[in-house]
DNA sequence: TAGTCCGTCTTGAACGATCAAATGCACGAA
DNA sequence: TTCGTGCATTTGATCGTTCAAGACGGACTA
């Protein structure tokens, strides 16, 4: 490799001074036009970029998220939605100046004692947490070590919402989407399959699809009737499935918390119509029509609520300049805000953005 | 967070230099083991942990990994596969202190220059490179920069396959194991879903399937009548799936090189036996039989060549003497060996190891 | 004329670790 | 007694960057 081109080498072959030369990258206002055009074509001649480590070791900031790598679930379903986001969180990151580091946990014990590791040694600038739920110890650790951080999905029972910031995906619209589209097709005992109550995301799925009968005038009786709860996975969709098939009254019609479910439903052999939720690889390979969530928008809006997060806490204040304008350039490539439903909050407080979901129509529906 | 311990903080709690902290730390042997415990002791009472930033900039390591993270494919499988391999890479680079960086890119050119980007600012210690092909010129750069690296993916169409050091799963012997199984079943006119020839994991997976037959006594005519080459994909499965049956002398069983393929060959309808390769969620969702291959073996092997990798290189001795110990650590707990056929090659060559895949039955055969 | 301020650039120190070399000490041989 | 030897430990320098403070000349003010 280029045996290392150090911001000395730049200095001299500018004939400028160390400081000089950062002042160049960091904070340009302060250079003189003429010089800062010299530093840059000495930058570009010696192809010179600065080393993370010894800028890190000065400022403080390493400019690296850290986030975690989950185990693919046994249906894959998981897997797959994480995998998209990630992809999306390294490419928002990248842009903003920001890289990736990934790290695996088994437990949240294990979580947390690894956020301590990190911290000792990479000193990741922040974290990006997925899967969040009821009493999730990390959210509480990482906001009593002020450490920044972003979770995909909602605070989950935390009283208000403004606690930290994150992103998430609209769940309940997403099923509503669903139902609605099978109510407008003629359906009106349109089942659901989806979990045992008590897990946020799931609760919130099947919330969309009950508001959605109860405005197409469905009584709550017949509602609870057209319901079903089950454990996550192909078969116990295709079980649940029968349950609400094999009666007097059948349902006409599915909306599933999950693409496994649907499947399952799609395997008990009935030829009704089924939704499912992931717009999984599985959804399209067997022409199942699901729901959508826009991951590389989830992902670039965490990017953007951390790097709003990030000049709000008390480290360098020079280089912070540059941040910002990192900043803009995110922004201005962002069509992102537009679809969703950025739920605007008070400045200087942790901000949220819920996105909508999308309906993927395929042969199943 | 805990105020950042340093190293001069650990020296004068247990009365001694910095340097003293820092063997006991990297070369425990020079220390006497009196003073050692006492260090660790004032480690573990500390809280402390080596700056990252601090050390590389010395060492000029920086215990980093990175690794390219693909967008998901349209339908997905390679994302799968993938995403598997990345969380058993970041777990087998974790037991060795190594952690994972992420990047992307959207060509080979655009790798290329992130890895001079990399290099340049984070400065991670070796890549990771998957999906090689013919021709791939991401090897030779970072042969030609000396940058330690392995692949996952044998070196297709380099002349010697020592060059560089890479794990692959034979997938030649995945579809013979997928063949002989429907052969022993009975089934002769066992026919194959591929993807067009040129490409070497293709080529590779439709010759284990080839030679099986040969073995079992067809001819070569009747292989090249049994054979379908088909872009990848759900709907192009099921297209090929109809040429091969619907003739005067249908195939009756088929081995596919991809899941999706498979996938496509379940809908055509009959009720054949169908095997697919990969085992993605999509298989495990449908009950199709499918390759199986293993990826956090695959993940192992790749840390432990590079590992290798890397004590070879000129950098610190010192140092590197903490790092094999690691690797002993590894070694200890690897069922991983065993199983594997681990081409041994003699040392300070560039050793491969190519792992076995398994049978994973389901409904479908 | 002297003093102040501003814009531009430079100098020395510091981040926290490791390396290379030096030091102190105990021991045994000359 | 003196000196070399080897072990255990310490000291000073260094990695590449940014921060804080200082230097310098010119313009503007008093």
């Amino acid at each position: 490799m280029a045996d290392k081109v150090t911001i000395a080498d730049v200095a001299r072959y500018a004939s400028v001074s160390r400081q000089t030369v950062s002042n160049v990258l960091n904070s340009p206002e302060v250079v003189r036009e003429e010089t800062r055009l010299r530093v840059l074509e000495a930058v570009k001649a010696l192809g010179y970029r600065a080393n993370q480590a010894a800028r890190q070791m000065r400022t403080g900031r390493s400019q690296l998220i850290a986030a975690r790598i989950e185990p693919a679930q046994d249906d894959g379903i998981n897997g797959f939605v994480f995998d998209r986001f990630l992809h999306g969180l390294t490419e928002s990151a990248a842009r903003a100046g920001y890289r990736v580091l990934l790290y695996t946990a088994d437990d949240h014990e294990a979580e947390l004692a690894t956020f301590d590791d990190l911290l000792g040694s990479y000193e990741p600038d922040a974290f990006v947490l997925t899967s969040t739920h009821y009493g999730d110890p990390r959210t509480d650790w990482l906001l009593e070590q002020r450490i920044p951080f972003v979770t995909f999905g909602r605070p989950w029972g935390l009283s208000p919402d403004r606690r930290f910031p994150w992103v998430d995906v609209d769940g309940a619209a997403g099923t509503a989407m669903a139902t609605r589209y099978l109510l407008d097709l003629g359906h009106r005992r349109v089942g659901f399959l989806g979990w045992p109550s008590g897990s946020g995301v799931g609760d919130d799925r099947r919330d969309g699809w009950a508001r959605t009968l109860t405005a197409g005038g469905v009584s709550p009786a017949e509602i609870a009737e057209l319901d079903c709860a089950t454990q996550d996975g192909v078969p116990y969709g295709e079980a649940a499935a029968h349950a609400l098939l094999d009666t007097d009254h059948p349902v006409t019609a599915l909306v599933c918390a999950s693409d496994s479910l649907a499947l399952g439903a799609l395997q008990a052999g009935r030829d009704i119509p089924v939704i499912g939720f992931d717009d999984t690889p599985s959804a399209r390979a067997v022409g199942l029509t699901s729901v959508s969530q826009p991951l590389p928008e989830v992902a670039a809006q965490c990017v953007s609520l951390l790097l709003r997060a990030l000049e709000g806490d008390g480290a360098g204040t020079r280089a912070r300049q540059a941040e910002s304008q990192d900043v803009g350039g995110r922004t201005d490539e962002g069509d992102v805000e537009r679809e969703s439903t950025a739920t605007a909050t008070p400045e200087a407080q942790p901000a949220h953005v819920l996105l909508q979901p999308s309906l993927v129509r395929r042969r199943s529906a």
